[in-house]
DNA sequence: AAGTATTAAAATATCGACATTATCTATAAA
DNA sequence: TTTATAGATAATGTCGATATTTTAATACTT
């Protein structure tokens, strides 16, 4: 991190104990607590808070401060179908667009997410394996082209994190992972095939499958 | 406007002076200048800035201040197709999904924006026309029942306004605009008729026609 | 005892000031 | 004439302080 302004540095950090749920959701974010953990004044703070608010972390009552976007339902499962709508058209266009560096890229990182299946053991680092696993993806979709469709896709997959751990830690050292490897190998199949219409129906339910799972939870 | 605070104020004159090109594109946005022009002091001023940074209408630069994102033809392109495919992909949901209070809405405003045709007079306030248009539009993909794929994609219909209001200026009194309203009955009749496949081909249309005149522009 | 009014405490939003950093201008050197 | 340097000017980012508003605690009334 070089030279960056306090704001940065405190929306790093805070939209990382947001998404990982050290401020849970609903919750008040005080002044006095924040200047305290991030060791920084009020307003870079408030920058900051602003920032998160776009990005719909945060939510802002006039006079009376900020507190951690409450999570609901409806809004897993919108935002779980529209990340699988996202998903299937960035995977569409990358199948018609990729070239050969992009399939390459596609099964050296399908190699290392299944080298590293060991991290969904019951003591792994799952955050580690969702890593490998988000990289896995991403050398798919990336292959789309467009900016501003991963864009869109990122900031659905950022809003996607706090159902997503939840999930992640419910499933450690279950079988529901062994499934969720063998979609991986199927799907990699299917793009290098270049066979559009089963991509699309694997990554859209690969999508879908853990949004029923955690309906259950919330 | 209920009691808002400052920064909120700020963002939303700001982003209008943005959208609409009073700060063009590459515009050095200078604290003693926005401070006059807002009427408030260097805090709220930030934090307004900082959103729009989230926003991607603003780019900042430690210790240089912040200034007005440039316009690519890149980025034209790629924010035209990005639309068309979301858009097209709001209309097909809503073609599955709409009811008929949907149906009447649409109608309605087809209604409207036919009937204040002459606002595209070369004379005309071409700004309200396209406040019909938009919500013509909206009245359509709002029957996709997604607040987070209504929300994306209002995200890149603001992302595009710069481009809009350059193709707005330039067909004004001219014919093109015959040939964009044609499109909106032809693309009533398909979406009145539940035809997926002709409804999303037109939409996606309706987008890139213009693009393709505004990549002449830019 | 329940609800309302009053007061005290805490939190928020904004300000004015200042230290730091960048930019501009004028001058000197190549 | 161009390039480099130094000083002056201006802009940025952060702070501490304060007015205002909300929240909590307490007392009062019915």
């Amino acid at each position: 991190m070089p030279q960056e302004n306090s704001a940065a540095k405190v929306l790093y950090h805070l939209k990382h104990d947001i998404l990982t749920g050290f401020f849970g959701a609903g919750h008040k974010l005080k002044m006095s607590v924040l200047k305290a953990r991030y060791n920084v004044r009020v307003n870079p703070l408030r920058e900051a808070l602003s920032q998160l608010v776009v990005m719909q972390l945060v939510q802002v009552q006039d006079q009376r401060g900020y507190r951690v976007c409450p999570v609901t339902r409806v809004e897993l499962i919108d935002i779980y179908h529209t990340r699988a709508q996202i998903e299937s058209l960035c995977v569409g266009l990358a199948i018609q667009r990729g070239d050969e560096a992009w399939e390459a890229d596609i099964v050296a990182a399908a190699y290392r997410l299944h080298s590293n299946a060991g991290l969904l053991q019951a003591d792994g680092d799952l955050q580690a394996w969702e890593q490998l696993h988000q990289q896995f993806h991403y050398s798919i979709v990336k292959g789309c082209g467009s900016e501003e469709l991963l864009r869109v896709r990122l900031d659905l997959y950022e809003k996607a994190s706090r159902y997503r751990n939840l999930w992640l830690t419910h499933n450690a050292g279950h079988a529901a992972f062994d499934v969720n490897q063998m979609e991986h190998e199927q799907l990699v199949s299917a793009v290098l095939a270049r066979d559009l219409e089963v991509a699309q129906k694997l990554i859209s339910q690969h999508i879908l499958v853990p949004s029923r799972v955690l309906q259950e939870l919330i």
